[in-house]
DNA sequence: GACGGTACTATTTACCAAAATAAAACACAA
DNA sequence: TTGTGTTTTATTTTGGTAAATAGTACCGTC
């Protein structure tokens, strides 16, 4: 429907959903052109524009009074708008990391390899590589190449990924300052307990890697001390991505979930060294486990202590 | 001399000769096409071109039987040549961070906006953004605005700066696989040594600000974790920037130092968890000065540890 | 005064040819 | 084989214009 060059304004129109969703509007709810321009920085004229999209999607229509309402509710709408105009540049992005990732890509590459490779113009691959840029996976290097940082695909990597977690998550908490956003705990928790209650068997990794993802992001962004979240939610950004996290027993995602909703609880009472004290330990449980474990338990160490630890709450 | 379009090449002439010093190049020494190429992941043409810029700066000379031979002292010669070439985007840069850490920019930006100010052209104020973007300081914001991010130049961010760092440096000095660049560490001792022998009385604040800074680099590089080693370069980057370092007296500069040259000797004799104490006690002391205390002395619990420790080697 | 509608100006982006730069191939000498 | 000189080809950057997008001011209504 929308002309292929309006791909901009799709970008405001998901902030404007994204805010939607976090006053919390209702279906029916007035989108005020003012405030949402207020709220993300522009003037109203593109504002205006995003929530003529918004219309033509169907996601908002025009008052009788002027000015748009909002027509779906925002948390569910999004998706299906997205699944049908999924925008190129994050396929293309997703297709370089996973190539990079299964090592089907070198670490150095040119645009015009890439152009080459996945058949698409020089231009989309130009604005990939710089999101990809922003968000330092990539840097530019002398002469033609670009050179893609290494990810957490593997094992040697990964761990070191825990380790330094181990050494700033709990210090985030305990950083003077902390301060949980409940609004986004309660959601974290939501979206926590219906995974861990929808499938009775097992859980999808993706979603898991989503729902853990949240968790540690909630716990970056309280931090008191904005290096430290800066650096965790860096940080957290590569575990995003896809290859990131090994591959896990339901056993073990389960327990980890589990934690993460013991230390949501006890942030909540402000029982902050517990709190740290039950993050390092969740850390380092997730780093020792072991695929190769799945069928033997967990290290002995390990193992009971959690159980008791989970137990006390959830049984 | 050079035409304004030859910037590029100043860059890799700059790196041909940080080559020729990391392999002790001594004058008269022949500068291999190929093998500069090989080194600077890029082609025999811009290496070629970099050469002739070299020779035209004096800096090497054709050599009878062809190629080009190094025509001086690589460690000196080059700072004379920046003085004269120093690039644009650099310049522009520099007034931009300075300008807005004394509040003369707010913090969110328009490329239009720094055109006006600076009275430059808009390509040379996207390809500093570019630059700046690189290295995070900053971000492209929604609409026409680019965000400033915050510097250090703030006591309480500088503040949180201190508590950063004493998370993750004296953990890098412990990490797992921690080796120390022995040249590195010789050239960095060899500047400290020369800071504080060379001026009697005050040492110059930017000096010891780049001396400084090459000290936690080589802690930050030498670290086992990759994270924490990137993390920590990153900081450290943002501490190179005018105003990251706070006014301090001279008595503090110099004990500074000392500490840094303590904690070298710990390193290099592998005495890792004394260097690792040290380096904590050196960053809480730093983040304990204050220049309101400067003639009362540090803080009581502080400065006689401080003596003891560093007397013992330096008296 | 808060808000939406409209018109106008400012600024950025897209596009395409020309110029600059980089890569690769080949030839030749030591 | 190693290294330089030279040529050819590939790729990226630049410059200028039109199109798209963003910002601002003003107006009318509730």
């Amino acid at each position: 429907m929308s002309s292929p060059t309006k791909t901009h304004h799709l970008d405001l129109a998901q902030k404007i959903m994204d805010i939607a969703l976090d006053m919390g509007f209702q279906q029916g709810e007035r989108l005020v052109e003012t405030n949402l321009a207020k709220a993300c920085h522009v003037s109203r004229t593109p504002v205006r524009t995003a929530l003529k999209l918004l219309d033509q999607l169907g996601l908002a229509v025009k008052s009788a009074e002027g000015g748009y309402l909002l027509a779906c509710d925002p948390a569910s709408a999004w998706k299906r708008v997205m699944a049908q105009h999924g925008n190129a540049e994050q396929e293309l992005i997703e297709m370089i990391l996973r190539d990079r990732s299964g090592r089907r890509l070198a670490q150095r590459i040119t645009v015009s390899e890439l152009m080459r490779r996945y058949k698409v113009s020089r231009k989309l691959v130009q604005k990939s590589l710089e999101l990809l840029q922003e968000q330092t996976l990539v840097t530019r290097a002398a002469g033609q190449s670009w050179i893609l940082s290494p990810g957490l695909d593997d094992a040697a990597v990964r761990q070191q990924s825990y380790e330094y977690r181990i050494l700033l998550e709990p210090q985030a908490i305990l950083s003077e300052g902390f301060s949980l956003d409940v609004n986004r705990a309660a959601m974290v928790r939501r979206q926590t307990e219906a995974l861990l209650a929808a499938v009775a068997n097992s859980i999808d990794l993706g979603a898991f890697q989503k729902v853990d993802n949240s968790f540690h992001d909630l716990i970056a962004r309280s931090a008191g001390n904005r290096f430290v979240s800066e650096s965790l939610l860096a940080h957290n950004h590569l575990r995003r991505l896809p290859g990131a996290i090994a591959r896990m027993s339901d056993y073990r995602m389960r327990t980890s979930l589990q934690e993460h909703l013991k230390i949501l609880a006890f942030l909540e009472s402000e029982q902050f060294e517990v709190a740290a004290d039950l993050m390092r330990f969740h850390l380092r449980a997730s780093s020792q486990w072991r695929p190769s474990l799945a069928n033997r338990g967990a290290p002995a160490l390990v193992r009971p202590f959690a159980m008791a630890l989970i137990s006390e709450k959830t049984e």
